[in-house]
DNA sequence: ATGGTGGCCCGGCCA
């Protein structure tokens, strides 16, 4: 079963680039961030052409998540669970081949300074709340997305230039382990140990061309996918090219055990 | 040159 996850940055700027490569890569299913559409102006039609059957989660100018999967889609959720607890749609979650799969996107934080970086540390904090209620780590689950956070120095091109700055912080950082505590590991992590393997490059500066980026997509699994993990990419075709995301999907090929 | 790029959608926010 190959899982994957991809922040597209506007579903609706990238369709074609995304139909391009469910048509190469061929996941099983796919998470997907930053949608930037309203559930009404998905289109569901055109991941059906591809055999694919599709749930979203948007409001539409901001954020949106989506799944896409092959293998089935059900027990569709959509959030936390009750709206004052929901804001900014950045949570889906499903049942796909036997595998509760969760696309989230994490809110970016900003600045350490900002208001909105305890809200990033509330929402991680929420996350494995949510973890807690309503699955087991004895379960197969794969938690994928955008975290917006580079769990290790290895995973960016430079962690004395970031000093200070939102994505490497001890606070995330600690977040993000808090979750993974719960019984999840970095799938990617299990058959790609080397450093600076990013997903994301920023769009300014040819931060892509000079190798200046993060790893902040994430595939976190239990142990049951752990187990089954036998190969996992990032793929840098997808940020090349015409009309890129400024992340670039990754997947892991993986089977219950 | 106190910027840069690209998405939303048209002035400014967000990443």
């Amino acid at each position: 079963m190959r899982i994957a996850t991809w922040n597209v940055n506007s579903l609706t700027a990238r369709l074609p680039r995304v139909e391009e490569w469910l048509a190469y890569a061929r996941p099983d299913v796919l998470c997907l961030q930053e949608t930037k559409q309203a559930d009404a102006a998905f289109p569901h039609e055109a991941f059906a052409a591809l055999g694919y059957q599709t749930a979203h989660h948007g409001d539409g100018r901001w954020n949106g998540v989506a799944i896409a999967s092959r293998v089935g889609l059900d027990r569709v959720a959509a959030g936390f669970g009750s709206a004052e607890d929901d804001q900014g749609t950045r949570l889906l979650a499903a049942d796909c081949g036997g595998v509760r799969v969760l696309s989230v996107y994490v809110p970016n934080g900003r600045a350490l300074d900002s208001e909105q970086y305890p809200a990033k540390l509330a929402w991680l904090a929420r996350l494995r709340r949510l973890l807690e209620e309503t699955t087991s780590p004895q379960d197969p689950v794969a938690v994928c997305g955008d975290f917006n956070v580079a769990p290790e120095d290895r995973d960016v091109w430079d962690p004395a230039e970031l000093e200070g700055l939102t994505h490497v912080s001890r606070p995330e950082r600690d977040a993000l382990a808090e979750v993974e505590a719960w019984g999840l590991v970095d799938a990617f992590r299990l058959v790609h140990p080397e450093d600076r393997l990013f997903t994301w490059w920023d769009y300014r500066g040819g931060a892509f061309h000079r190798h200046r980026g993060m790893r902040i997509d994430l595939i976190l699994v239990t142990e049951p996918l752990a187990r089954g993990a036998r190969w996992a990419l990032i793929d840098r075709q997808a940020r090349k090219g015409a009309k890129p995301s400024d992340h670039t999907p990754v997947f892991v090929d993986t089977d219950p055990v």
